[in-house]
DNA sequence: TAATATTTGTCATGAATCTGTCATATGACA
DNA sequence: TGTCATATGACAGATTCATGACAAATATTA
């Protein structure tokens, strides 16, 4: 599941701009032309980002910033804005309001994408490309490849999302909830339980290069990958 | 079948660098005086980048460049504008038009180059004509040949395109969007389904000479082509 | 120009695989 | 030991893919 983003431009060509760079670079783009549209937006999808344009009619971006970052629901949600010029006090008001980076027009593509790399590897790591390796375990989300030891082990698409999702989140423990919103999103009605059974299913892949122990039952919380093996107490 | 650069530029001197630069880097130079008479250019040719200068007699760079944006036909065409130095209001306005990129003048010729190359690569890596040849299974952009140990395979030119695209792409999932927007072009609506059966064509043709498993499916992703075997764990 | 190939996109169908849930077994903890 | 959380195996429904057929669009040839 590729990242969404959602850009909040009042400008049609430079919104169309940056959608185009956002799918160029395999993210999901959703798009709105003010903060009032953007609200509507996310009833139905919380994105992985948002991009912000600084002055946009009706409410500015800056005032919608703040709200956002208010909002229990969408706080989390980190926010690039696009300032218009180098403005060093533009940049601190940002800040201020709780965005996480904020990109200067004219900007280019390159440095763009760059940032909302890191924005989201910060965020949520499973959503970048980056190949992942622990334990000798090694994940290539571009090739979709797993691989441990040289052994290569193929798994169903969503047990592939939740290594990867484990993978980049490692050595914390996640509550099923938590499971199902990272890996199925939000949106999808899933029993807790659920769960349990894709986490026997990994571990069954991962048996075959015996690194089925690395995703350990964290009894009352939820589950944990983790490089570090658990001392039985005996 | 190396990339077609079209410079538009009204300076005899720059045009003249500029085309050199290009050929230099293995690119095939068109050119042009100004907008009407590159408009007439492309009605044989649409080339697969243009470099447009910023001011222009007759019909300014950014107008052309909202103009060739907002023509079905030409605004898959990415363009580089040519800026006078550093002015950031250009800038801005020149992305706002949809241009892909800008170089400011004076340039160098390797930071022209490099932008270039990023543009073509985002929107066409297969676009080089260098020979491909990747487990015995080659493929030459300049004769339209294709062989596998020895024997000659046919294929139908999307098939071609799309070998041509997954060689020069290989090891990484694709999904059927993105086969789509590579391979069929962006401005095509075509099913995505319909991906699936040109690669069963496509599989079909490589059977010849037993190179139809080069070409993996990633359920619930797309498919890739890759040298390495799928091995089966169950 | 007409006739004949090729190529292309879409669809219907059946096969393969994946998914969510349940019922039951197992094991941990007080 | 009793209770509760987790593990496991089975399964039916849902997705996703492969494949063959077909007609429209294009190119080629006579």
């Amino acid at each position: 599941m590729s990242a969404n983003i959602l850009v909040v431009e009042d400008e049609p060509a430079i919104q169309e701009l940056l959608a185009l760079n956002i799918k160029q670079a395999g993210y999901n783009a959703l798009r709105s032309l003010s903060a009032e549209h953007a609200q509507q937006l996310l009833r139905e999808t919380l994105p992985d980002l948002i991009l912000l344009d600084w002055m946009l009619p009706g409410m500015s971006g800056i005032e919608y910033a703040r709200r956002l970052k208010s909002d229990n629901l969408t706080k989390s949600i980190p926010i690039i804005m696009l300032t218009a010029r180098g403005d060093e006090y533009d940049k601190v008001r940002g800040l201020e309001v709780g965005a996480d980076d904020y990109v200067t027009k004219p900007f280019s593509p390159r440095e763009l994408n760059a940032r909302i790399k890191a924005v989201l590897r910060r965020r949520a790591p499973q959503m970048t490309d980056d190949p992942i390796e622990v334990a000798g375990l090694s994940l290539d989300p571009t090739t979709h490849r797993v691989s441990g030891n040289n052994v290569n082990i193929s798994l169903g698409p969503t047990e592939f999302r939740l290594l990867h999702f484990f993978m980049s989140n490692a050595e914390r423990v996640h509550s099923r909830t938590q499971l199902l919103d990272k890996v199925w999103g939000d949106r999808v009605f899933v029993e807790d339980r659920t769960v349990d059974v894709h986490i026997r299913r990994l571990r069954n892949a991962l048996m075959a290069s015996n690194h089925h122990d690395l995703i350990q039952t964290v009894r009352g919380s939820g589950y944990r990958f983790s490089a570090q093996t658990v001392e039985k107490t005996t």
